[in-house]
DNA sequence: CGATCAACGGATATGGATATCCGTTGATCC
DNA sequence: GGATCAACGGATATCCATATCCGTTGATCG
């Protein structure tokens, strides 16, 4: 459904999105529990597309680019794992170029869905929601000492 | 999105229904531009799960286990390459077993909806759309030797 | 029975997503 | 300038979805 790098890329996101100094690639992975090693690649593909700044040296590390009320779960996604619709008939058929039969075009339209959901929810929903638990899951309660 | 595998087992399932006589792997192959030898192993999956019986043999082949009516697509993914829900903290947070964290919440909410989406959507119903197209990408004109 | 047809099942490639490792570059501090 | 910190970038490993191949089983026909 979603790539799991992708959701490795949103929870990094998150975790930013919750702190306001910068974070070292080590950090966020020990918040996140992600491997460190993949984490740092999927970092710099964010900062390749913009969404998070990078500073190298002490106290460096990663910084989101832009405020979390403007940065959707769609940006996040598409900057390291497009999920990307069905424009063209699969089948190769020419001339099916812009409408596709039944088939793919009701699983593009459940694509469209979700796309749309994921443009909406901006990190910033994501971590006022009021629900009582925490934008990840519960990372405070992971940063503590382990 | 949706992995290839359960793309070609919708794709087979369609051509099936629009067939009342068994179809070998062959011909399904031919008709939905699927590589025959992959198909084959999908098919198979699919008589495993039910949705389809085989028939070996001269005159054999495939045919659909159920009435287009009483299939959904959702019966069709599900038994071939399974759209997993995110029913626990990826985090491995203890106690967070049933509710999600937002981030994971809203994930899982996406899939949520494709999941009643792809519930609803019979392959009677994708056949029988007032749409002018052909169930599949135009697979009649396939069928014309070339 | 023998021949043919077609599904079955196991073994084996291949490619991309996932993951690790390490030397290099650049920034900060003293 | 030297030491330390942390991002950067390339090479490499691992796993799984995807795909191919082929001998075996079972059904039909004459």
């Amino acid at each position: 459904m979603i790539s799991q790098t992708a959701e490795y890329a949103l929870r990094a996101v998150t975790y930013l999105a919750d702190h306001t100094a910068a974070q070292t690639a080590e950090a966020i992975a020990k918040g996140t529990k992600v491997p460190v090693g993949y984490l740092a690649k999927i970092l710099q593909g964010l900062v390749r597309s913009g969404l998070i700044t990078s500073q190298r040296g002490l106290y460096g590390g990663f910084v989101l680019a832009r405020p979390p009320k403007e940065l959707s779960i769609h940006d996040v996604v598409q900057a390291v794992a497009p999920l990307l619709r069905i424009e063209r008939c699969p089948l190769g058929i020419a001339g099916h170029g812009t409408n596709l039969c039944p088939l793919h075009r009701s699983l593009d339209n459940a694509m469209a869905t979700v796309e749309q959901a994921f443009r909406r929810l901006t990190i910033h929903a994501l971590l006022n929601q009021a629900h009582g638990s925490h934008p990840l899951c519960s990372f405070p309660h992971l940063e503590t000492p382990n």
